[in-house]
Order: C-alpha cells, then structure tokens, then sequence
DNA sequence: TTTTCTTTGTGTAAAATTTACGCATTAAAA
DNA sequence: TTTTAATGCGTAAATTTTACACAAAGAAAA
C-alpha cells in the first residue's frame, strides 16, 4: 500500500498530515524516536497522512503503527503546525536528489514539499517494550537523546522542542509514568523520571512524601536486588488510581 | 472576493478550515461571539479557510476581520478537530435547503459539508471595544451568555467547550484579563473575571494580595463613582510586567 | 571476614504560603 | 440624618513546602 503512493493519497487528505514525536525514557534520560530517509541521511518524526474514513487520532495510532511497529500507545495532540514554509526548512536540493534517485523520478510530485498544514502528536511509551521497526520509506528507526536530535527535515526540531514543552506541562498537573516506565520500578526511578521531564532536582524525602500522598502507587513486597547498596523497594501504579487523578488533574506543586 | 467561493477556494487550503472562539467579558459573564447563515436559523463560530500563501495564524487574524469586522485582536490555537463525521453534525437537509435558497444551488458545492480538519482557535476581546458587523455569508452577528448558546452547527458546541477549557488553562497559569477588561477596572471587576473564568469564588482580601503580589498591576489615582457604596479605586496594567509574567508564567494558585 | 562505600528508609522542625476573618470607612439611597 | 451595601486594610490560624540527619542495607574492596 505504501508502495504506491498516488493510490494512497487518493484516500487521504493531501493538505494535513499528522507527525509524532515518540517519547521513551531510558537510562536516566529521554529520547526520542527518529527515521531516516531510505537512501538519505535526512532524519524526520515519524508521520504520514489521514485517511477519507479516518480521524485524526485513529490516523495517529496507524501512522505510528505502520512507520515505527508500535501499537496502542498514549498519544496525545498538542499543537498544528500552519506556517507557510515549514515544508521548506530543511529539505535542501542535495536530499531531494537522493530521494528521486532512491524512490525515482517523480515519485513524490505533487505529494511531499507542498504546502500542508501538520497535526503534532506525542507519545509515551516503555522504553524497553519497544522494538522500532523501520518501514518501506526508511532505512532506519532509531531512539535519540533529546540532546544529540540532529537538524531533522522540515520543522521537526521545533516539533520537538513544542511537544516537550506540551510533555512537561502535563506533567505539572497529571501524573505520569504509567506509559513511560516498566510496570514495577523503584522510587529513585520515578524520581529520575520526573526530575528528567521537569528538568530539575528534588529532594528524595520530599519527593516521596509527595508522591504517595496523591495515592496512585502501591508499595510491594519486593526490593530490586544487585546494586551496591541498600535494595529499594518495588512500586507500581494503581490504575484506576492513576486514571482519576489524571481526570481531576493534580498539581505537581514542588 | 467572498462572493466567488471557487475562485477564492483556488488560492486556499479546502482540506482545513480554522474556527473562532471569541471571548467577551461583559455584566459578570463570558459571552462568545456567534454568526447566523444568511436565510437560516443556523448558528455557527466564525470560521473560514488558509491562503495558500498564508500562515495558520495569519489566517485566523484575516478570518476574524473579514467575517465579524474585529481588528488586532489576541489569538490563540487550542486545538485541532480532526473526527470523521465532525462536518454533519448538524446540517439538516431542512437547513442545507435553505443555504442553496439563498445563495443559489451548487454554490457551496465541493466546498463545504466535505471532510475537513479544522484548526480551533480562541479569541480575547474587550466587549465593548467591538462592534460585531456580519459579513456577506451572514444575517447577523452576535454575542451569546455561554449558558444561552443554542445547538451549533458542525461541532461548534464541542469546540466552544474545548475553548473554555484552554482558556481556563491558561488563566491558571498566566496573568489574564489584559485582552478581556477596560484599560482601568477595579480590583472586584477583575475578581469577577478571575471568578467567572475559573468558575469560583475568591475571598476578596486574599484575591487582591495575591494578584497585587504578581506586580502586574498599577493603582490609579482615580477611583469609580456612582455606585451606592464607598467608591473602589481603578487599577490598571503595567503591560511590560504583565507580558513579562505571561511569558514566565505564573501559578495562580488559590 | 572485615571494612568501606554508596544508597535507601524514615521523621521532625523551620519557613513560607494559603486561608479565614474583623472592623472602620465611604457613598448613594432611604 | 440614618440606613445599606461595598471597599480598604491588616492579623492570626492552618496548611503546605522546604530543609535537613542518622541508622540500615548490600555489594565491593581490602
């Protein structure tokens, strides 16, 4: 299907297309999840066009499904992205070359690098439960460090930069981790999480306290073994818990 | 130039539309600024299409004026409406019939009631600064209470919900009123505003500590006459301090 | 085996913020 | 002149946030 891409966009919208900046945590940092151009060293977000018959939300899990192989992820919309020339930043001749040498001549004429308006989503998602799968149009499928993004195609850096800030403003009034960590981690865990999003350090005691007072965690009986020091104990969320302070919305005040 | 949709429709983006919320604040309520179709009894939000050569935010400052004759006013995106079947919510036949009496059979068609995605945006304007004039699609333009909006077409209802949402969002987190109020106000009409808004009351000895504390504001030496009571001083704001502290942001936390 | 090093678990006091509330004053209306 | 309703100003109590110390655990080093 994506072999042909005229046929495809005869049942899509040419004018919107949709991008997601997929969000995983690892190693006490976030990342990101990039593609490169099949035959290019152009890097972009994964993204795609919405179907005649489809949402925008239900084209975002599609999308994200067909280009990277990941399913049912959080996904959240966050901004459009409506200037004129954002299809112009980065694609220099150099690019535009190799992708005609690549997909041949003409492949994507009328299609790509016209004016179109792009829907932002992010996503949120176990680092470690993912397995990025390349598709049709990329050689590679690969996680960033929010610090090493190289100058990406399009506008996609400001993309990011957008989507981290929307990231962090949620992360000031829900709670978050259930999407982003495994489904038992240890307190210092969280706090990693949280100081990494927010972009600052806290005081562990504090951060405790805080955190259990929104009860949306249980302690278990079981400590994480093998470090050089004192084993912390397992957390996990509560779902139900978890949801209904994200619907009342709490305010991460510290 | 409106007069010819498929001339204009030639130089314009037909696959989104973009659609206003327009807040006023007038005898302790939030009005929103609605426009009925020529010949019709439907009522919808300002809205209208991008120039192709045209930034969504630039669209939506040109899409005001041309259709409710507000210049200059603060715009802000909220969200995208991206569902399938958000354009048939509403359109009876009964009122699609009376749109084709009106401007004639075929005039809209290929236009509108297709599949289009439409960029939400919501507006703050001081009420009594404008002077709604309808435009040539429109019988009359008007403010509605937010309680007294009647059904919409399309998924305007929804999206004035949406709206009311990120505006409360905002005013949470950023000074507001700038837009909303008189260059002078007292400090109980901008308590009524904060009350109205966030939908609830404020002591007013802790409001006005609290909202001097962000040191946006300036008190006059003027005060407001004729009410049967002690005369209130008028306040105004000190706009380097005020942008200064929206683009900090604040928590208005109370 | 013992010592060292690093990190975890827990609690309390001080500081800051938020909330509750009282009283004198003013201005029009009665 | 009196009454009524709202404003200006300030303080005490309650709550929340911040700062901080020490004992215990577990692997690694000696």
């Amino acid at each position: 299907m994506e072999h042909n891409l005229k046929e495809f966009f005869d049942k899509a919208l040419k004018e919107v297309s949709l991008d997601c900046t997929v969000f995983g945590f690892h190693e006490g940092e976030l990342k990101v999840l990039l593609l490169r151009w099949k035959g290019t060293d152009g890097w972009s977000l994964p993204g795609g066009h919405i179907l005649l018959d489809e949402s925008a939300d239900d084209a975002a899990n599609r999308i994200l499904t067909q280009r990277t192989g990941l399913n049912d992820v959080y996904l959240q919309q966050f901004y459009t992205f409506g200037n004129v020339n954002r299809y112009t930043y980065h694609p220099e001749k150099e690019l535009l070359e190799k992708l005609e040498a690549t997909f041949g001549k003409g492949f994507f004429d009328g299609i790509i690098f016209r004016r179109v308006v792009s829907i932002g989503y992010y996503a949120l998602v176990e680092f470690d439960q993912v397995q990025p799968t390349p598709d049709w149009f990329t050689d590679e499928c690969r996680w960033w460090s929010l610090a090493d993004v190289p100058n990406l195609l399009f506008d996609h850096n400001e993309m990011i930069e957008r989507a981290l800030k929307a990231l962090r403003q949620h992360a000031r009034n829900h709670p978050i981790g259930y999407n982003l960590l495994p489904e038992k981690f240890t307190m210092p865990e969280l706090q990693r999480l949280y100081e990494t999003i927010l972009d600052r350090q806290f005081d562990r005691r504090n951060f405790q306290k805080l955190i259990m007072s929104y009860d949306i965690l249980e302690r278990l009986d079981e400590k994480r073994v093998g470090a050089a020091n004192k084993s912390p104990y397992l957390y996990r969320f509560v779902k139900e818990k978890y949801d209904q302070a994200g619907a009342t919305g709490i305010s991460f005040s510290m």
